[in-house]
DNA sequence: ACGGAGATTTGATCTGGATCAAATCGCAAT
DNA sequence: ATTGCGATTTGATCCAGATCAAATCTCCGT
């Protein structure tokens, strides 16, 4: 991670950090106050600007952190300069790849976004020694399990309008607001073309073809409204 | 499962089954001699016949199973028939969606093949007592993970040729024999098509193009070799 | 060996989405 | 307000892979 390009926010030094406390997943009710107490000595909190890449790919893992706010894109990215978005992470999601040295994937910020970061080493031993904290690890990586095959049959057997219609309709289940039929895009059309294996021109024209079929409005360029979500799910076909 | 729908070889009474204890890679060095007893007085070996649904999509997770032998394919089908294969599992890999009620997919015998059968209940009390088996099986989903997201990349952005020399290429990897050039298809063509989200025309297409170019020679239907690996993976853009 | 049915290959044509090209939009800096 | 530039949309054309159609091949049962 390029210090540089985030702002750090908190150096918690002699107790855990108030807020990550209350909202890291993973951590939630998974260690003691002791443990909480050594994690937040170490952890740091940092605001990351929408671009920021956290984890780049190839290089070493070397910590680990916790998204607080904001959406976070994980990305393959081929030699030929290829990509895919292979995965979104939402608070309070923990991002990283326990027990391997090198990362297969980049992490980068969808949005501007917080995240709380631990170093590796710390973090392993607490897996190692916290059942609790093993076991929730182990919940999420089978829940992207999951979403990661729903993708795959999104991504070999959808059409393009089924495959833009289904990211909005992920997006939409993630969104904060309580209503969930008005959001805002986290990704751009070309992060949107990488996700949905297309190209940018296709998610233009698939999104411009719902807006003319009335299923969605376009209020700006990242703004969505779904007048009636059934309409959109049905474009999904199960 | 369908009972008749296999051939129940052993059922193991007052002793863990040994084949079972020595193969079955989660469970091997996770679990105690007591635990190894208790599960094989109720685990069940069971040879089943490719193309045996061992789990139906949408049915409850009543249990678990390893792969002993053979090949086992992970399958989501859509309403009208579309479908995509998710995942390959070749032993001694675990079968199962632990801690989730209803099956999101399908998992079927690819090959001829022998798994060994664990009740739920018992599984998930082992997994919540043994922090080992936690760990492996936690690992596990972290492999699987990998390799999903390495399938989305793709399915998403490589093309056809590309798609079947990465298919040959995992497949050699999982290959049993030493040398591993020549090795035996445990997929059909339209197997084949389903997991690279292709047609079986395509596929066939493809196939008989790398067989043109010298890549791979294709002994019979179900058996490839390939002369030399790396013009394979050279057919792969990293 | 013979028939037959499904699996695979091959051929001809079509089409959804890619590519190439050109507006237009949005917005930050002046 | 004006300029400039990247993001997005829209239009025209192309092509990889789908679809439709017809041989072959495999292998099983008789």
């Amino acid at each position: 991670m390029d210090v540089a390009r985030g702002e750090v926010l908190v150096i918690s030094t002699s107790v855990a950090c108030r807020s990550c406390q209350a909202r890291h997943g993973v951590f939630c009710g998974a260690l003691s106050a002791g443990q909480l107490s050594e994690l937040g000595r170490h952890s740091l909190r940092r605001k990351v600007d929408a671009g920021c890449e956290i984890i780049a790919q190839g290089s070493e893992n070397s910590f680990y952190s916790n998204i607080t706010r904001g959406v976070v894109k994980l990305c393959k990215v081929m030699s030929d300069g290829r990509q895919q978005i292979v995965g979104l992470q939402f608070a309070p999601d923990f991002v990283g790849r326990p027990f391997v040295r090198e990362s297969t994937l980049s992490a980068e910020a969808a949005t501007d976004a917080e995240i709380c970061v631990f170093p590796r080493n710390l973090l392993e031993r607490m897996i190692l020694e916290t059942r609790e904290l093993q076991r929730s690890l182990h919940a999420q990586a089978l829940n992207e399990l999951d979403a990661a095959r729903e993708w795959m049959l999104t991504l070999g057997r959808r059409t393009a309008e089924e495959k833009v219609a289904s990211l909005l309709h992920l997006i939409a289940a993630h969104a904060e607001t309580a209503t969930s039929t008005a959001f805002d895009l986290p990704l751009s059309r070309a992060e949107i073309a990488d996700f949905l294996g297309l190209t940018i021109e296709t998610v233009s024209r698939q999104l411009t073809r719902l807006r003319k079929e009335g299923v969605i409005r376009i209020e700006n360029i990242r703004h969505i409204t779904v007048p009636d979500m059934d309409a959109l799910a049905k474009k999904i076909s199960g």
